[in-house]
DNA sequence: AACCTATCTGACCGATCGGTCAGGCACTGT
DNA sequence: ACAGTGCCTGACCGATCGGTCAGATAGGTT
């Protein structure tokens, strides 16, 4: 309810998405919100704690999604709704999909980042099953961790500041150019 | 020149890979070794030496190839050229890669990671210099990214144990299809 | 023999890590 | 005036970090 604590989970939540996890210390979180190390220890009892409530939001929004799709048919148009539903996740949740993409491997054992790698599985398998082509699993993997990447690295690109609404429709053409069933492939062999 | 500096050169090159640079500590990297600490600063000087032994080849490649993109021309050709040039080094130095891409931007102050982050820039540069539409940079940041993350990032997908000259041929399909200019772009105002 | 070099090791160091604890301070209700 | 509560703090803890150092061991050269 203080504003404490929503400034700590939204530091934290950019420094662990940029500097990484392990990197972050609490005592740099700290410094940040102009608290002390004691400070972040009373809102927050962990720093997995901390963690966990930076990203448990997009975790549950992701779930969400997830449980739509997997229980709702697969034609084209349901795929194409839930491309735009998922690009609105992905700008949304941006430093949160960061997180789970890049360090979700290497944060195992933390509850919350496990559920979020139980989620990224659940979509990759949902995407395999219905497609058993390498090249359809492999642009999968290119447009989510793409689009986590892209999203975090607008300065090192050169595309910041960019309207939001500009970014969105583009990622929505490009997820879409990515991922839909290629009705005209490049082979057309028989 | 022993086996023992490239032993824990590759090892400390997965584990910077998969768990993290500052995730990773030096005891860990000589437990893995069946060595001491001791002995890993003993091949190496310092952890920052050893991320510097494990990185290096890349990056040298790296600029090699950025080199001739940006003094030779840019005709279709050469595009395509440069593409599967890249996707060669991509494959090769995986890890590499996913090392500059995800702890690129949270190793600044590590100077062989800041020849990476320069590299990067210098070729998102390149490619902006040549596009200037927001949907093409992006474009570019996905392929980049996302190369990176599914090649590192197999088993958690679906697309485990493909020979490699499959995967090599969809890779360049797909960025191909990523980075090709746009000869017939959806908005042809004027 | 003596010597040198390469490789490896345990003991140790200061710094920093996440986390605990007792208490200070301001405000509120009684 | 008093007690309770929310917020915050410095002092402190054990563990672990990267790194140093003085040797131990082995093999090769003379």
């Amino acid at each position: 309810m203080s504003t404490s604590s929503e400034d700590l989970r939204a530091i934290a939540l950019g420094e662990f998405a940029t500097a990484g996890y392990s990197a972050t210390s609490l005592h740099r979180i700290a410094d940040i919100a102009g608290l002390s190390k004691s400070s972040v220890l009373y809102h927050f009892s962990s720093k997995e704690a901390l963690l966990e409530a930076a990203v448990a939001p997009a975790i549950d929004r992701m779930e969400q999604i997830l449980e739509g799709l997997e229980s709702n048919s697969l034609a084209a148009e349901g795929r194409a709704a839930f491309l735009v539903e998922f690009v609105d996740f992905i700008l949304q949740y941006r430093r949160e999909v960061h997180i789970f993409i890049n360090q979700g491997p290497s944060l195992v054992a933390v509850p919350v980042i496990d559920r979020a790698n139980d989620l990224v599985r659940r979509l990759a398998a949902f995407f395999a099953a219905n497609t058993a082509s390498l090249e359809e699993k492999m642009r999968f993997g290119i447009a989510l961790g793409g689009a986590a990447y892209m999203l975090c690295t607008e300065d090192s690109l050169a595309l910041q500041s960019a309207p939001l609404d500009e970014t969105r429709a583009a990622l929505v053409a490009i997820l879409t150019g990515l991922l839909s069933p290629v009705e005209a492939p490049q082979k057309t062999e028989d």
